[in-house]
DNA sequence: TGCCTAAGCTTAGGGAACCGAAGTATCCTG
DNA sequence: CAGGATACTTCGGTTCCCTAAGCTTAGGCA
């Protein structure tokens, strides 16, 4: 239902390729580049599954792979400057229907809700904390 | 997160063939039976693909379709005994994680979300009702 | 009565989003 | 400088859902 709204706006905006599981990459992503590892963490994903989301946005010219300078095992995922661009079209998609729903239930409400659920997001998260990665 | 908890008490329960889409089912099958129909535009998804999951259901003995007396076209899906026993040992698994959940954020806090979430989806879904069954 | 459209459902084929197992390359430790 | 651990990739498979195309029954109307 959310989703549907945000990529209804993405694609009016022009980013037609967007797609639903390239925001478990973009929800995390750091400024100045992630590990894979990170990535698939955070998303509670296994590391094939990222590795071929990653793929994605890189044919998409969404992201690029640098070799990471301290570990020539791993790879910095970063944003390109077109990455960039897309984050903050879909951020302000996000905070757009963000206040609709906050006009539905009052804004007071949607903020309570959204701390709520934020907060128990963490503490179930620190219970159990990544995936198994064997 | 939650689900990979109640599918984990689920098996714990003996019901190790439940899997996450039968939720589409179970939360909206009327006691007295449901149409297919009904079912898909409440679960927000075509009528092929509810059509498999009850598929499912019945060759689990969940659910069984009978011949709606009042059209012959329609069939009404219904839940057998052992459907609805493995309700109830669900509906009691969820109620335990509810309760976890309420203990990690405080039971009013909890109920004051849950209460905010569910007017939210009832405002949306009667802004854009059901998908197009054409 | 006999079509003809619509409604209810099913079948067939395919794509997106994941997972587990197994492989390669690099790092680190004794 | 072996041996195990870490970072990532490749391969094959499952789940869950879709669109397109069918088949059957209902109901209106000439």
């Amino acid at each position: 239902m959310f989703q549907e709204e945000l990529f209804a706006r993405l694609v009016e905006a022009g980013l037609t390729d967007a797609r639903v599981a390239h925001t478990h990459v973009t929800a995390y992503i750091k400024a100045d580049g992630s590990r894979l590892t990170e990535l698939a963490a955070q998303a509670r994903m296994t590391l094939p599954a990222m590795s071929e989301l990653v793929d994605d946005l890189q044919r998409l010219g969404i992201v690029e792979r640098r070799r990471d300078p301290t570990d020539g095992r791993a790879k910095l995922i970063c944003l390109t400057d077109a990455g960039w661009e897309a984050m903050g079209t879909a951020r302000r998609a996000i905070l757009a229907i963000e206040e609709e729903y906050a006009d539905q239930v009052g804004a007071d409400r949607f903020e309570a809700a959204a701390q709520t659920l934020d907060e128990l997001l963490r503490a179930l998260s620190a219970e159990q904390p990544r995936r198994d990665t064997r």
